[in-house]
DNA sequence: ACGATATTTCGACATATTTCGAAATATAAA
DNA sequence: TTTATATTTCGAAATATGTCGAAATATCGT
């Protein structure tokens, strides 16, 4: 049951929530894979993501777009900084890492449900 | 990248729109505890969860936890099965599963940009 | 058949979300 | 300094969501 999750259902309710809307989700995504400025794999072509690259693939407006990049950031869920021209993103890794334990801890918890039945 | 995912985006999204919700998601988190029925652990005391003890902790009309809960069932996360005058509830483990694995690729994917830029 | 208990459906209302286009702002290039 | 490019902010419109209470339905015990 994980008593020891230091995240409560709150936040990952607001995280999720970010996360529900296909189109932002869709960017997410497309984001989890960009690279951190600064990190030597931003040098590689395709490995940084502007605002415009992310939004290219999307059959949506620019500003809806930025609209929906203000929410994931908000959430904590991306990283933004501003690179000339270009306002670059990629996935707060920190904020992914504690999503997937939480349900990582969530299958555990239904599996050892079901183990205790067996034993 | 997780170029084999079996499922697509929208049905994450809708998935986690289910779960998007505070009160949606402490119902579930209730259940990914709860036993199925016919699984031995069922037997244990507390270890089956009907609509009104789901209901009972959170602060909101029972016809509101009722709406919430045929959001989960529709959204395939939760299962629902009469018995006698309750309806038992418990978490779709097949579901949670494949949750849990697609977060655990998408943290992997940006590992594995953050690695190959050190590399 | 009747009354008690559990749950859902319905109708309503307030609020939130998604989306757009136009206008504003910021940076770069000429 | 003017022009082009990238992005955000604003205001508006359509739609969706969360919630409630009352009424309907289902099951059980008597």
């Amino acid at each position: 049951m994980s008593k020891y999750r230091t995240v409560d259902a709150k936040k990952i309710a607001y995280w999720l929530k970010a996360l529900s809307n296909p189109n932002r989700l869709e960017m997410f995504l497309r984001l989890a894979t960009a690279c951190a400025p600064g990190s030597a794999c931003a040098t590689t072509a395709g490995a940084r993501a502007s605002v415009g690259e992310v939004c290219c693939d999307l059959n949506i407006a620019q500003s809806t777009v930025s609209h929906h990049l203000k929410e994931l950031r908000q959430a904590g869920l991306v990283h933004m900084e501003r690179r000339g021209q270009n306002i670059d993103c990629w996935a707060n890794q920190e904020t992914l890492a504690v999503l997937a334990e939480f349900f990582a801890d969530l299958v555990y918890a239904t599996d050892a449900s079901a183990k205790s039945s067996v034993s």
